[in-house]
DNA sequence: GGGCTCGTTGCTCATGACGCAACATTAAGG
DNA sequence: CCTTAATGTTGCGTCATGAGCAACGAGCCC
């Protein structure tokens, strides 16, 4: 009935549609009692009900006229209790602004989530293409170049669980066998950054470097991405200093002392 | 069987207790299933329950120990479509900063939510003897400065529907006659600023002004709040100068052409 | 090894979630 | 102003889903 397939075990099925209903209004912005029914595939009075329950809690609000639902600052204030990605971001994001502006590409961070890396900034340069946003957005650490640094200075427990799994190809360039990828990682660590050329998309090619906290673990990786025509691989050891000293100066303002 | 008393309508039930253990982990920042449950006052195993479906969708992950759960960055997901606040919040952060290094007391920005003011950024002084951070916090418009500043220049319906219930009283000084508020947010829209003196917490004096967006209306209100001894009456206008002028700064920022 | 605590799972049942139908509200057009 | 259509909201009845109990497994401590 869902219209998002669960292969897996049974869930609180309202529940369910009720985060289903936060992430519709994350896409749409705004919309109606009946279209949010509609899209989730249940009666309009239980997508009211649904509603009327995630906004006596402030996840939704309605907007000024009747029936207009979007995300409610409830769903603010709970993020702002994940204050360690947001004070990293704040921190992070005038470098990674004044870096963009300077490379002229898309500088990101990201952090380890489980065994995902995740984008929590971004920073576009001029010459940038891309108009993706990956903020929230988790990506294969075996293929990114963020992905890369997180994993190489992870524990070895989060290492050997991403390792445990088939890693998957997602181009002809992308590194799906354990021993190269361990190899990949153990250069990673010597060097101090990592790199991806077209391991994830073919076109795209990135540098990341590790973004230390005030206990001198890597919390973080700072990464500059663009295509493979202007971010070339001869041109990587150059972009690699940049990005080493901009991830450096990130760690200083994170309470990280060299 | 809730421990949140409803006199309102039903509310689905399962929703509005998952709706309750993210707010748990909000304020507790881990929790086990078991504390969970019997914060929420059911078993452990619908806590469990719960918390699976919360995990599936990222709104809550385990930390590294077994079953001790934390909020998910699903969560910060979300917050970041509301792109409007987080904007501003982020273009005004650095204004913020300076004014507060600068007066040495506490700077926030807060926006209208319903009918409540909600700070969603804050910056500390030098001075600033508050640890109470306010971010997410909802105060009462007729009490604090920059709820003021937000009913003063809010459509008169939103006005209407806070001086048609009982204004509360928190100290002597507040004012809770519909008369006296009345004048106080002419005087406001007159002014250009507001302030309040001991009206919300006893000690406590504060001096807002208006942020407006690209269409010109009113979006934000930037408050410097103090203690009383230093935050004085007298230098209110002084200091209201202070914050129009960085109130100003945001404006333009946000679009604003004067 | 035993005891305790906590996380996880299977089972059962009754109650709460949900769909239907009706009513209320709003907007647009004649 | 009236009519129509669309959407939001509410009451009712049904049954499937949510929830509690009990059992089991894992981990930790004595």
């Amino acid at each position: 009935m869902s219209n998002e397939p669960e292969p897996g075990p049974a869930l609180v099925q309202s529940v369910d549609r009720a985060l289903s209903i936060l992430e519709i209004l994350a896409r749409r912005r705004n919309a109606g009692v009946t279209e949010i029914g509609r899209e989730l595939g249940v009666h309009k009075s239980t997508a009211f009900r649904l509603l009327a329950v995630l906004e006596s809690r402030g996840f939704v609000e309605q907007a000024q006229e009747r029936g207009t639902y979007r995300l409610g600052l409830g769903v603010v204030r709970l993020a702002g209790t994940v204050a360690a990605q947001l004070d990293l971001s704040r921190q992070g994001h005038e470098v990674c602004d004044r870096l963009a502006a300077d490379l002229g590409e898309t500088v990101n961070i990201a952090i380890l989530d489980g065994n995902r890396a995740v984008n929590i900034t971004q920073s576009r340069g001029a010459a940038s293409v891309t108009s993706y946003n990956w903020v929230g957005r988790q990506t294969p650490p075996h293929a990114t170049s963020s992905g890369k640094v997180l994993l190489a200075f992870a524990p070895e427990s989060v290492r050997a669980a991403v390792l445990a799994e088939p890693l998957e190809r997602f181009t002809p360039a992308t590194l799906t066998g354990v021993p190269e990828l361990t190899a990949e990682l153990d250069a990673v660590r010597s060097a101090g950054w990592a790199s991806t050329s077209e391991e994830y998309e073919v076109g795209l090619n990135a540098v990341a470097a590790p973004i230390r906290g005030a206990a001198g673990s890597v919390i973080a990786a700072l990464s500059v991405s663009g295509p493979a025509y202007r971010l070339d691989r001869t041109a990587f050891p150059e972009i690699a200093k940049r990005v080493i000293a901009a991830a450096g100066e990130v760690s200083g303002r994170m309470g990280f002392m060299a």
